[in-house]
DNA sequence: TTTAATATTAACCAAATGGTTAAACCAATT
DNA sequence: AATTGGTTTAACCATTTGGTTAATATTAAA
């Protein structure tokens, strides 16, 4: 069963799938009106500008690389136990989405970047650091530094996606094999968070 | 003192300082030539084309990314004291040149990456690989996926850098107190790195 | 000093690119 | 049937872009 898209869905699908895999600079309206199969000129009657588009498919994409689940963890009493569920929820997510990571560090890190940073959700980070330091205090896990383990914990689960080409490569890895692989991973790096924090 | 330099070098530079900034969609001969104060025909006479120049830009940057350290760590006896070299060096290195890491992903997440993944020197990554194997054997250092940990040891150094612009936003740091902190990032990770290994 | 090779410049070119426009189309209202 | 409003199209436009060319300047060899 195929969903009938009206003009301004095909638009913005076909605009992500483009935008997402080559960046903004490396884009072209005609390629996004061709893969949504429509005229040139209705991407600027529903989007003005190549600007405002990629801003809408920006803001639309970025939750997948700053994902909400803040709600579930406030429910967990320990950092541990955030910190599980986070790798858990990211890695799924991100294999569904692989190319999220590339498309967010492509675009954070270009000049004029600072107006997508602005956008930037980082509730999660500070929720993550708060319950850190909280758990430091109680004893409950070593002195480590929280900022620096915060960095730690993101650079381990979303790094080997924007160094998946390398490792696909180099080990000859196909897309489903890389992807169960971030899956085993999930339950290497909560050993490794335990090796680290639990006195 | 400054050097004087001929045409070539003076396009090298430019070309470097254009590339790695923007990546090669975002970057324009202009410019180039521009910031190297000659006429844009000297990049054609001395480069042939955009692409030409810009794989001679990347095989040299690249090194930055992928460092010659085998040399020092072949000394080493144990894992454990390679991967401290490691993160020294590394960190270290693209303190120098911090865009490198931006720049190395930007390239090889393009469609078409596959001639410059091909370049990559990856002996680096195999010999670490190899300690760690053997140290595994040796009951020197837990049982953990090798794999697994030298992408988390690469991930850990690296991945900041990439994520800068959003650290330096929402921390308010400069430049210097990101590098600062990076730096402090060593001797926490080599803790981190302990915690994990060590029996 | 002539000659030959290399280096440099300004002007130029075709293709591509983001964006616009005016006319046509189409569905719903009157 | 005529009108109205939003939607779609083809053709067009100005600018930018990577790249070329032919003429000129510079250097070094003969």
């Amino acid at each position: 069963m195929t969903i009938a898209l009206n003009t301004e869905e095909k638009i913005l699908l076909a605009a992500e799938e483009i935008f997402v895999l080559n960046g903004y600079d490396g884009s072209r309206m005609q390629a996004i009106a061709d893969r949504a199969n429509i005229n040139k000129a209705m991407l600027h009657y529903y989007f003005r500008s190549k600007e405002k588009l990629f801003e809408r498919i920006f803001e639309e994409k970025v939750l997948h690389f700053f994902p909400k689940i803040e709600e579930d963890m406030v429910h967990l009493n320990t950092f541990l136990e955030k910190a599980d569920l986070f790798v858990e929820r990211y890695i799924h997510l991100i294999n569904q989405y692989p190319y999220i990571p590339f498309f967010v560090v492509n675009t954070i890190n270009k000049p004029n970047s600072q107006v997508f940073i602005e956008k930037l959700p980082l509730s999660l980070k500070r929720s993550l650091l708060a319950a850190l330091y909280a758990d430091i205090e109680k004893g409950l896990i070593k002195d480590i530094q929280p900022f620096q383990f915060i960095m730690s914990l993101l650079g381990m689960c979303a790094f080997p996606y924007l160094m998946a080409p390398i490792f696909k490569h180099s080990f000859r890895f196909n897309d489903t094999e890389f992807s169960d692989l971030m899956i085993l991973r999930i339950a290497e790096l909560k050993r490794y968070i335990r090796f680290i924090l639990l006195p």
